[in-house]
DNA sequence: ATATCAATTAGAGTTAGATCGAAGTCAAGT
DNA sequence: ACTTGACTTCGATCTAACTCTAATTGATAT
C-alpha cells in the first residue's frame, strides 16, 4: 500500500496532479483508509504508469479516462481496450514521424549555419525596388 | 506576394494564428501594402516554415520570438541562431526518446492484450482479504 | 454608388492541464 | 490536551496557445 505522497514520487507527478486525475475519473480502482486518505495498490499503480505513458504521448483525459473506464468493466471490453491502445499507437507513430521530418528541417538549417549561408533577413535587406 | 489567407492556406495555419503570431512579434519581417493589408514575401514564407517546424517540436512562442529576433539583427548573431536550434534540437532527440519508450510500453501492453492477459482490475476482484 | 467581400484592430473568451490556497479533519507523538 | 504534519475538499487561478467577436475600413464587382 502506497500513500499518494509516496505515488507522486514513484511516478513523478505532484499530489495535486494525482488528485485532479482522481477527480476526473482517471484513478477509480483507488480506495480510502478509514480516514478517507487515499490508498494505493501494486496494481493501481500498474495503471497509473500506463496512464502516464497515455498522456505523455498526448491522449487527452478524456481519452483516458475512457480506456480505464473500459479497464474496470472487467474482461468484457478487452477487445475494445486494445483497439484503443492500437488507434493511439498508430496516432504516436504518426506524431514520431512528423517530429523525425522537423527535425530533419531543423538539422539542414544547422547545417546551413555551419556553411556560414544564413538565408535570413537583415544582411541583404536592399529594398529590391520596394514596389 | 501573398496575402494573410494564401499564407493560411499554404502553412495550414489560421488567418487568426497568423495575426495571433504577428502580435507577439513572431512575424516582424512582414510588410503592409498601401491600404494597411499583410504582405508575405517568399522570403516571410520560408521563415514561416521554420517557424512552424520550431513549433511544432514544442519550442514556446517566447523562445521562438527570440529566434526569429535574432534573425532580424542580420549575420552578427549567427552562432546565436545556430546555438539556438541546436540546444533545441537536443530537446527534440530527447521527446522523441521518450516518444519511442513510451510507445514501447503500448505495444507491450497490446502484446499482453493479444495474449489474452489483461492484469486488469474487475475480473479478478476477490477482496483478497480487505486488509 | 452601393453591395459585398476581405482585411484590419483591440480585447474578451476558450481549452487543456494543471497548480494553488483556504479551511478543515485526523492520528500520532510528547 | 496540544502541536505537528499529512491528508481532505472545493473552488479560484494560472499558462499557453489559440479562437472568436465587434466594430470598422478598404477594395472589387455590378
Amino acid at each position: 500500500m502506497y500513500t499518494i505522497n509516496e505515488v507522486a514520487v514513484i511516478c513523478d507527478l505532484s499530489v495535486h496532479t494525482l488528485r485532479y486525475y482522481d477527480k476526473e475519473g482517471l484513478l477509480p480502482f483507488i480506495s480510502r483508509n478509514k480516514s478517507g486518505n487515499r490508498e494505493f495498490t501494486e496494481q493501481s499503480l500498474g495503471l497509473i504508469k500506463i496512464i502516464c505513458c497515455l498522456k505523455n504521448t498526448g491522449m487527452p483525459i478524456k481519452h483516458i479516462k475512457q480506456y480505464v473506464d473500459l479497464c474496470m468493466v472487467g474482461e468484457t471490453k478487452v477487445d475494445d481496450r486494445k483497439k484503443m491502445l492500437v488507434e493511439h499507437r498508430r496516432e504516436v507513430a504518426k506524431q514520431m514521424d512528423e517530429m523525425r521530418k522537423n527535425l530533419n528541417i531543423i538539422d539542414l538549417k544547422i547545417a546551413l549555419y555551419e556553411k556560414g549561408d544564413q538565408h535570413e533577413f537583415a544582411h541583404h535587406l536592399e529594398p529590391a525596388r520596394s514596389e
